[in-house]
DNA sequence: CGTATCCATCGACAAATGTCGATGGCTCTC
DNA sequence: GAGAGCCATCGACATTTGTCGATGGATACG
């Protein structure tokens, strides 16, 4: 509906109904969002991405100009998001994209990061 | 590559290189995720989406639980994001999706929102 | 063993964010 | 004009968030 269409007065104190919306969507997406709510997170998100292969802490410490406990906490809210998965080998943690990742979500970052 | 391929023993002190990612790629997409991550926003862009029609403040603060004033701050926030559009008619202000959306952010709405 | 590297966690701090009540400007109706 | 409805803005406040330095555990090397 184009807004010239609008009625000039509808009834002053009503309101218009609204789409219904779920409450559970909309917390579950805004938690999504939040997650990729920030700069150094989505660029190591792409990285992972991109790379397609393990990546270390360390290196992102050295390749983002960020103070090694910053990216440590970045990663584990990309973690506690589900987006992300770790595994210990040696001395090193290797993350990488969750392979069970919802489709739903891989799409969107798919999208996203192209 | 799979984590068990990762050689045991990469050099201890060196780091590997990055996939590039552009530091605007990520300013530009955290600001979009940043304007969509509060429910209370989603809502309110799902609900322009799904009536296709403009909507006003006061519907918003009827659905919503929150007063008048974080509606407006909310839309004001998806405004300043451009996801949104707005025109004056008598007494309303009416919002609606903006029509020049971006494809790429549009794409991304309807994933989301679906 | 002793030491160096990798990393998670903690405590601290400033900045950003979500929320509200109060206020005032518009605009219509009477 | 006076009054009422709509809404943006302001100031205040608590919460969340991004960042850091310090610390300590785990692991590997010599």
């Amino acid at each position: 509906m184009a807004i010239n269409e609008l009625p000039m007065l509808r009834q002053r104190g009503a309101c218009c109904e609204l789409p219904v919306v779920k409450e559970s969507w909309a917390n579950q997406t805004s938690d999504l969002m939040k997650a990729l709510a920030d700069p150094t997170r989505l660029t190591m998100l792409a990285s992972l991405w991109k790379a397609d292969a393990p990546i270390c802490i360390c290196d992102f410490t050295a390749g983002l100009g960020l103070s090694q406990p910053t990216i440590s906490h970045h990663m584990a809210r990309l973690k506690s998001a589900g987006l992300v998965d770790s595994e210990k080998r040696g001395i090193w943690i290797y993350y990488r994209l969750n392979k069970k990742l919802a489709p739903s979500t891989r799409e969107v970052l798919g999208q996203l990061i192209r």
